[in-house]
DNA sequence: TATGAATGAGAATTCATTCAT
DNA sequence: TATGAATGAATTCTCATTCAT
């Protein structure tokens, strides 16, 4: 009974905060980390301010596990659908693809994530997986032969970009145009 | 007489705006937009903060100026250093290294750029200036045909990548190595 | 109940604003508008400054709250009585003793009042009732035809005048008499 | 020789006063004590900041010097024209009229005056030649026996009041009307 | 005398955080 | 747990006054 108390309160407790941050997402998205106010991610969430303190211990942790939350679902996805494809093109078409998509249908998220981490913090585990495909490619003479982390870091960059300008409304083009854009340039060069 | 009064009255100002821009660029880059006070910037410039306020109309205004200041300075160079070249391949290397050592040689002007605009304002005439010369190059037929001002977004995006990267410290090669790599990359692909 | 609790948290507020208002009235009496400051106000009424933000939205909007309450006071009790006087010269007299009274039970009210808006700010709904007043008279009879609206702003401008006479300590009379001397100027003249 | 030379500096100096005080008028007038500025009233005086503080003390030096000036020179029109009437019914005409006259005439001075001292700083001497002009008056038997320093005081008040009405766009009659009908008030009440 | 750049104390306002209920 | 009133440190910006030239 206690345990299973604990668990209940646990998994109301997580709810909570992922509602919260679902709410903060959003504000910081159109203010901005130092333009967003507690009071306004409060009334976002339907919740008192001081009930916010009862799950995050400051607004920058507020900031921080919103960024996080973001970020590991990407992850998880850029991951299992690199997996889900066999040559090393497609696979980082994936990469690429997922990325760009999880974007657009995540638009708050990623205005956060560019405006004010996306140069500063990298989710490392994604560029490894990256990396890690790209050593396998050479390994299978997929590709030729180069600095595996260099490329994955540039590829992360590109995709970045890409987004980046989509967000911006800079691109005219479908997203799958872009998409496939970027993977030729990636793989042939544009010499 | 009067002439060279006024005249050097300007000189002064125009000095003191430069020393101020080049504190606040540290203090910026140190802290953000959002952290620097002006209380800090004062005390880097060894003055006073009313002092500021017969320079710069506000904070914002300080910022302003120093990314202007330092975007100006590039766009100068990059142009220049474009133009001193034949090949497109030089002509794109020479983008890069521009930018990638400026970089290198402005690390506070660089932090603050990528920190806060970087994703967000890209100094448009570069990118004519680089699209330009990818045109040209597509009709002597040094490259393949493709969206010009796409590929133009796309280097920059690499350019910019590979300096956040070196400034981070994430890179072990030296300059030209890095420089070398991106231009090989740009140019051939990986496939 | 929850009606209730809107009620209490209602009361409670417009309590605040009282203290708030009656602390903030003896501050402004003392140094004017613009010699007062926030942090005054705030310890004079025992309050952390920035409380006083959560009830006024600007020392601009207190100093205002401040006067409208005087003087929406001040012009219910004299409308009230002077339609409890029949004659017209018992109505003016107790317009004159109303004005005189609160400025002699509200000296800190008035001291603003006299000091930054009396020449500017005239509550002219008491005009209109003193105008109309005078109208009235006239076509009774009671008085002789003169330019009522004038004659109102004059009477107003003699009110005013007494109350800062005697605040100032100029006089020696007591206000009865004062009162009686003005009324008596008014009604006949000197000639 | 020395001598000469110390008058016609004081000369001098007095004529900057003047010049300074007269621009000074202009934009206290405008925007209050606590609203000009001193580099305000430089750039209307054509001077240099600095060269205020060598003909004033401080800001609230320049502001009640402006004021004084001011009234000194109603005080002696008031007083000579007074004198230069017999009766006493022309003697208050004359004075109320002067001081009408001296307002549209001087509306930035008289915008000053009554915004912000107008209820508190009265021309003594004024007063006294009008409360003597009454007991005059009184042993002629030209009016009734009254108390002269109220009437005098309650006479300012009126005038003031009408100057007020007048300057701030409140009467629509002619300046000679206003001040016959006032007096007429004065002299043979309402009753 | 005249200047105006420099100063720095001081003001209004905001908002993350706390805590009594 | 939830609330939201209260707090007060921190921040930007202003401007009277000084002083070296």
């Amino acid at each position: 009974m206690p345990a299973t108390g604990k668990t209940k309160k646990k998994v109301v407790s997580a709810l909570r905060c992922g509602e919260i941050l679902g709410s903060a997402r959003k504000v910081f998205a159109k203010k901005g980390f130092a333009g967003a106010t507690m009071d306004e991610i409060a009334a976002a969430s339907g919740l008192a301010k001081g009930t916010l303190y009862l799950y995050f211990k400051s607004k920058r942790d507020v900031y921080l596990k919103t960024l996080q939350c973001g970020s590991a679902d990407v992850l998880e996805q850029a991951k299992a659908n690199m997996q889900a494809n066999e040559g090393l093109r497609d696979k980082i078409r994936s990469f690429v693809a997922t990325r760009v998509k999880y974007a657009e249908e995540n638009r708050d998220f990623y205005k956060i994530y560019l405006a004010e981490f996306g140069n500063v913090i990298r989710p490392a585990s994604i560029d490894k997986a990256l990396a890690q495909a790209l050593r396998d490619g050479m390994e299978r003479g997929e590709m030729r032969q180069v600095d595996a982390d260099g490329v994955a870091f540039t590829i992360q960059d590109m995709s970045r970009g890409l987004i980046a300008r989509r967000l911006l409304g800079w691109s005219e083009k479908n997203m799958e145009d872009d998409i496939d854009c970027l993977c030729d340039l990636i793989w042939r060069g544009i010499g």
